[in-house]
DNA sequence: CTTCTGAATAACAACGTTGTTATTATTGTA
DNA sequence: TACAATAATAACAACGTTGTTATTCAGAAG
């Protein structure tokens, strides 16, 4: 079925270690020789079998993904790109949506090189692995194995902050989640802490719960808060798409932005599509987390020593959407 | 640095494919051996090597499934279904987000026993490949794969019959997509086919379109539709989440359903979730979706003669939802 | 007390590849 | 012309596993 080198062999009429040396394009094999079998190989449609190389040379090239949330989006756009990250190394990505241990298990018998574990509210402690493993989420600290994280904490005290630079004194917060996540529960943590912190009114500047992260989560939360007595002057948005129904929510009121009030969204992708009015972010651009994520994985393939927490910072990145409060 | 067969049976003091039999619970090894070589590979934390076994068996009891548009959520619950049916049959699934080609050839270097393949739109002629392939999504002719698909079309088209013979005569389509999908024109061909050929008035029974199927444009769709002069008696809903839109455009329009708008969503989930009024459906059930797929998977593994493509029928569940035009 | 039978286990070849070592062909030099 | 030195290719072992074949050993039968 599957065509293998000695077929090549064969019928180039070399040994078939000659092949398996043109093929890698060793420079044991002379240069004419080396093309005739690249040609034939090409002709007969040969694959290499993953099985065999890695069986001998202990490598697969392969990176395996755990993945069990798959319903939950968010993650999507960021395993899309540590692929593209991944090929770019000659690494392949395989997914698996399988419980953690499980998962973990079958790429130990694949042989993977290395695995990127998403951090999940009930996993278990991933057991014994004989390959590398990372994980992305939330950093804790019995974790025996390197993880990335993106420090929400601080990227949500950061719109605060600015917020309060310019002279806003009631600000919101959109986006706290009723079920236990605790990517979540991160980003208002650092809401309520900064509040806190910076002494902020309590009364004014709120948490405001939504039932998912959707748009029309946004809507809804935003015109219930806009029918307060005194609403905020500056919102942060938990997600991008809870701030597309906000952005609705707040021109459907015939308020504008930023003249009545002032929005930060959380957000990883660097520009935001076209709204009406460009988005005010703060977060860590997603190329920048899947750069680090495959640096982390290199390091621990050639068995470098790594940091074992490595928390990326976010960015601030202001546009119109933001007035200070007496400006208008 | 893997524990292999060779460890344990020196562990054990027997050859090492005395413990290879073992391991497979081969009769040709005593039973008490046996027991001890197995405990012996517990506590080693053996794992077999795929490689190792698949190089020799040529088989390696995995399903490659290729989803190169895994940021479109349309198939996720599918593949979790999917996943779950195949790990019952004791295959593991693996997923690659790769173009089409190149995850197709990784899998076959990965000797995976059979393949999955998600239509997508711009997806080539998948190239010469050794494993088997079976795809879903809308079957195509030229393919000379076997393809599970849902009959859409004759989905909607029941819809419209229904509500027809219940005395509907203004009957709307919501959840046509301006950029090109193909399962979503299926649909759509599927009501306008059916307005046609029942003799419907195109001026009332027509197609709203919607610039995603998530629940806000479902609710932005409606509320425009809503103002209409003579606005349609019966909806049929393109997908689930348009429908959670729909749904809350009507009572914000004082409307209630079914007394003044009957509504049908197109679904593959069986029971919907807690709506304030359940909600009538058409669409073939997920599992039984994911039951041909697996079906056909294990047909084309043993090599046998397979129906090339397989129309799953919708099933129409009528609830609440809908009434009688004159029965109120 | 041999010889036979069958159970239990050991030894070995094979899977497709890579890296190392051995062999042959080619060239340059005395 | 003979002999290194080197280039090019061939042969072979190894990776960890499975299935087949060979060996050992106990007990049964003669």
């Amino acid at each position: 079925m599957g065509v293998t080198i000695k077929d090549i062999a064969k019928s180039a009429g070399v040994s078939y270690s000659t092949v398996s040396k043109a093929l890698r394009d060793s420079p044991l094999v002379k240069e004419p020789t080396k093309t005739r079998i690249i040609e034939i190989a090409k002709q007969l449609g040969y694959q290499p079998n993953v099985a065999a190389r890695s069986l001998v040379s202990k490598k697969s090239n392969t990176i395996g993904v755990v993945w069990p949330t798959i319903e939950r989006v968010t993650h999507s756009a960021l395993i899309t790109g540590l692929n593209k990250q991944l090929e770019q190394l000659s690494y392949t990505t395989l997914i698996s949506i399988n419980e953690m241990e499980f998962a973990i298990n079958t790429f130990n018998r694949y042989q993977v090189d290395a695995i990127v574990a998403f951090d999940d509210r009930n996993s278990k402690e991933p057991a014994n692995s004989t390959v590398p493993i990372v994980t992305y989420g939330i950093a804790h600290d019995q974790s025996p194995f390197p993880t990335v994280d993106v420090n929400r904490r601080q990227a949500i005290r950061s719109a605060v902050q600015y917020f309060m630079s310019i002279g806003h004194k009631r600000i919101c917060y959109v986006g706290d989640l009723l079920q236990e996540d605790r990517l979540q529960e991160e980003k208002v943590n650092g809401f309520k802490q900064a509040v806190k912190s910076f002494g902020l009114d309590p009364y004014y500047s709120r948490v405001v719960s939504v039932s998912d992260l959707e748009q029309y989560d946004g809507y809804e939360a935003t015109k219930k808060l806009l029918k307060d007595r005194e609403p905020p002057t500056a919102v942060i948005s938990g997600s991008h798409d809870l701030s597309k129904g906000i952005l609705r929510a707040v021109y459907e009121s015939d308020l504008s932005i930023p003249h009545d009030i002032s929005i930060i969204s959380y957000d990883n992708i660097p520009a935001t599509e076209n709204f009406e009015v460009p988005l005010s972010t703060v977060g860590v651009p997603l190329q920048l987390i899947t750069e680090k994520l495959a640096e982390v994985l290199m390091d621990v393939i050639n068995g470098e020593e790594t940091e074992k927490r490595i928390f990326l910072e976010p960015e601030l990145k202001i546009t119109e959407s933001c007035q200070p409060i007496n400006g208008g």
